[in-house]
DNA sequence: TAGATTGTTAATCGATTAACAATC
DNA sequence: TAGATTGTTAATCGATTAACAATC
């Protein structure tokens, strides 16, 4: 069982060895990756070691490799059937955003209750009412549900895509979820991360004092 | 020194006592509020004695006391002056998410490079050039600046909301930025989250097998 | 081969949990 | 007062770091 900590450095990882690519830099060690990225060296070879031998003693870690292997760990070398729920201005920015940087997961639903909203298209999907969902789930092997609703609706929509099958969900919403443990979950708490960011101001600013 | 563990703890329990504020509730023992936000009794009241002792023996948590304090912790006892730079597809969701949730943080300006949405209006705020940053934070005592601006840029935006004097950062571009450690950052990395996703399918399906 | 750097074991550190005395 | 529940110390657990043998 990997453990959280290393589940959240992976993604990092991926990030840094993206921009080194692009940088066409061929070979990096567990130091000189420590000092781009802020890990111990000791920490990033225990984190790959996790998973497999990457490197080689005496030269260090093929940055294309590493890469591509972290892609893998990831999962991230596959498509995902994705349809969002709650147009509002998150799930448009959202639907943006996956459709521009071409993520991987790849929107080809979209779902409101809004009259006015039903119908629109965005990037050559049109929005459908939330009463369809589960069917087209379903019908379209669809494996990932993006959560934008407001937190009354949440868990209700959380529930629909749950019934319907999917294997994750992105949650937009302010609150934690209920879902079984077969479905994975994943949350991005916006006031929670604003929260945090208040804290650390108000702490730098005691600390002035 | 409070640990990095406990600072993203702060905020779920502001969520759960807001909850159950809402609900009338009165009172509530570590007991209770574990079942409920499943941290252990434990840790919820070792949690809260790292700041003060906020509860009674035989009695427990007086709920609002309990809300009010946290929030006091967290710093959200007061208003933030607040500009948000890059008013694409997430900055425009993040201004509409600030101006209807009401958060403390209030969007005072806005700013992008781009000609067409220069002179733009969104809640009534004006979007202005990016050249006129600076001063404007520095006129107008900003106190956070919100990066919604794509990758390449990020940094140089950064750099010129800390030389004009905000006291935290909120980053969206997919970056770490670098700022000297009087400036708090916070920072919402969406890609990041997305991948922790996909390895949470990933090892669920393989747990399947 | 010698130098470099990994892979891995052992030591340390910090965070979580358990236990219970204090006290409302 | 007796019962309940906190506040806090001590024990445990897990994650990080240090060290070094293996090996390219």
């Amino acid at each position: 069982m990997i453990s959280n900590a290393i589940i959240r450095r992976l993604p990092r990882y991926r990030r840094y060895l993206g921009q080194l690519q692009r940088q066409g830099v061929q070979k990096i060690s567990s130091n000189e990756l420590s000092a781009l990225i802020g890990f111990t060296a000791s920490q990033i070879r225990q984190d790959f070691n996790t998973f497999d031998n990457f490197g080689q003693q005496g030269y260090g870690y093929s940055v294309d490799y590493l890469y591509s292997e972290i892609n893998k760990i990831l999962g991230l070398d596959r498509e995902y059937k994705t349809v969002l729920v709650g147009v509002g201005n998150m799930g448009q920015a959202i639907t943006n955003y996956n459709y521009y940087y071409k993520v991987g997961f790849n929107i080809i639903g979209l779902f409101d209750s809004n009259p006015k909203l039903i119908g629109n298209t965005i990037n050559d999907v049109v929005i459908k009412d939330v009463s369809e969902l589960e069917d087209f789930v379903k019908e379209n092997g669809i494996d990932v549900g993006i959560i934008c609703v407001g937190r009354n609706n949440a868990q209700e929509v959380a529930d629909m895509l749950v019934n319907a099958g999917v294997s994750g969900i992105w949650n937009f919403a302010p609150i934690d979820l209920e879902v079984p443990d077969t479905v994975a979950l994943e949350s991005v708490h916006l006031s929670d991360s604003l929260h945090t960011l208040a804290f650390k101001i108000k702490t730098n600013e005691e600390s002035k004092k």
